[in-house]
DNA sequence: GAAACAAACTTGTCTATACAAGTATAATTT
DNA sequence: AAATTATACTTGTATAGACAAGTTTGTTTC
């Protein structure tokens, strides 16, 4: 119908006005802000392509990798020759909910303590600087933590903190765990990602572990952010004799 | 180096020939060909875009997307004015999103098989009544397949199948993995646990993944309902090296 | 040798245009 | 009215060129 799809594109494009975000981001932006607003209903047809392009005042190639990308991300649906649609929400999404180690443990009754390891505060090299999303040399802090659980050692955690994000977080106190706190408290977070695999310790390792070599170890590398900043990485290093993750889907 | 990015670009290019896919995909493709063989190692740069455009003589555009995907998905890690490289790790399975490992596997532009080692119609003994959720002696199926990717073996799967809300589990072709899309037909998923742990392989499981007894391996222990019912329980092993677990969570 | 600056290279993004392939709609023929 | 054909619309893919932004490398100056 004509007059929706002016009204829909009228809308969109008065969606999209004002970001220093890449047009292709901001497209994507008012797409998912017109269906999460319930204004666009899952199976409803997006506008085209073309009439995109002729609302927004953009190039088809702006368009299409924006709506390709929502297409990869699952939001809508695209079918060569018939049109967009707005995807059916997903019947289940799995996630790890990320808590707070020293309430895990204090939800299993059981005593937490953390021992501060290092903590410096340095410059990113290369590596850390791609990993956290940001410039080389930029300002990190790098620190390393040994948990307890009644008073076994349960976990490693590695982490990098974009200082820029978290000024102060070397300030905080590491036996407390108000670490965690205060990354939550100053950039609280929104997102984040997971790789988990098994592996080997190195010796250092099993050494603050307390296991043996052979031991096999759960390894998390996780990534978080809040908003669109990437706030800090984290390497956690667990026994498998100690320490299983659990993750719940669905409702 | 010049010599070793001509070379590289010259087996590059030979390596795209003659597919009737895309150009972005074919380009897609033989990177991956390059990195899964080990000719372009983790961290390696990789020949930049106009370098590719050359060699290849396709638009950048078309170069920029197959970078731009692979990067998406966890191959390449690209950084604006410093290159292109061969991420760390391997495109990783998501898990707790439930994916068909087939449909994984093929994602990652690998061949994945099946072997059934053993299926078998039984009454559930105490422990899997219990796991499953119904009274012992229920129908049930027990089910161990290995799967491979590229031809190694890269996980166990045992399954115990509520034989009640799948009774054609045991006909289905496990070399095609249609017994994954039965049970989504069947019983479709609407929530889902897992427990992920890092354990040492027994024997037998050490001959059927091809690895030594000292590899640390990746268990997830998953049960899977489908609306109050619990359809499946599966206990998914994988050789740490070849096998990583990624979790999302957030927008 | 170090610092500053310029040049070159790299990725990020955008525009315009074109053709292929698939589908829906409209027009024509029977 | 039904079948067939043509047209229009839609997504999929590709090319060429351009400019922005970030980084690396080379040159010049001190």
């Amino acid at each position: 119908m004509v007059d929706t799809a002016t009204s829909m594109m009228d809308s969109l494009s008065k969606t999209i006005e004002d970001s220093p975000a890449p047009i292709y981001a901001r497209v994507k932006q008012a797409i998912c802000h017109k269906i999460n607003s319930g204004e666009w209903q899952a199976d409803q047809r997006v506008p085209s392509e073309s009439e995109m392009v002729k609302a927004l005042s953009v190039s088809r190639m702006t368009v299409n990798r924006a709506l390709r990308e929502l297409t990869d991300e699952g939001v809508l649906v695209r079918q060569q020759g018939v049109g967009t649609f707005v995807a059916q929400k997903k019947a289940h999404s799995a996630l790890f909910e990320v808590h707070n180690i020293a309430d895990e443990i204090a939800a299993r009754g059981h005593t937490h303590k953390a021992q501060l390891i290092e903590i410096t505060r340095a410059k990113a090299n290369m590596e850390e600087a791609m990993n956290l999303g940001v410039r080389t040399n930029h300002s990190i802090f790098r620190a390393t933590i040994l948990h307890f659980e009644n008073e076994l050692p349960i976990q490693i955690e590695e982490r990098v903190v974009n200082a820029s994000l978290a000024p102060d977080y070397d300030k905080q106190d590491f036996q407390l765990n108000t670490a965690y706190d205060y990354l939550m408290k100053v950039a609280p977070m929104t997102e984040g990602e997971h790789l988990v695999e098994a592996v080997i310790a190195s010796p250092k390792e099993c050494e603050l572990l307390a296991i043996n070599a052979s031991e096999p170890c759960l390894q998390i590398k996780r990534r978080t952010w809040s908003k669109d900043k990437l706030v800090t990485t984290a390497r956690l290093l667990s026994p498998g004799s100690r320490f299983q993750l659990f993750g719940h889907f669905g409702r």
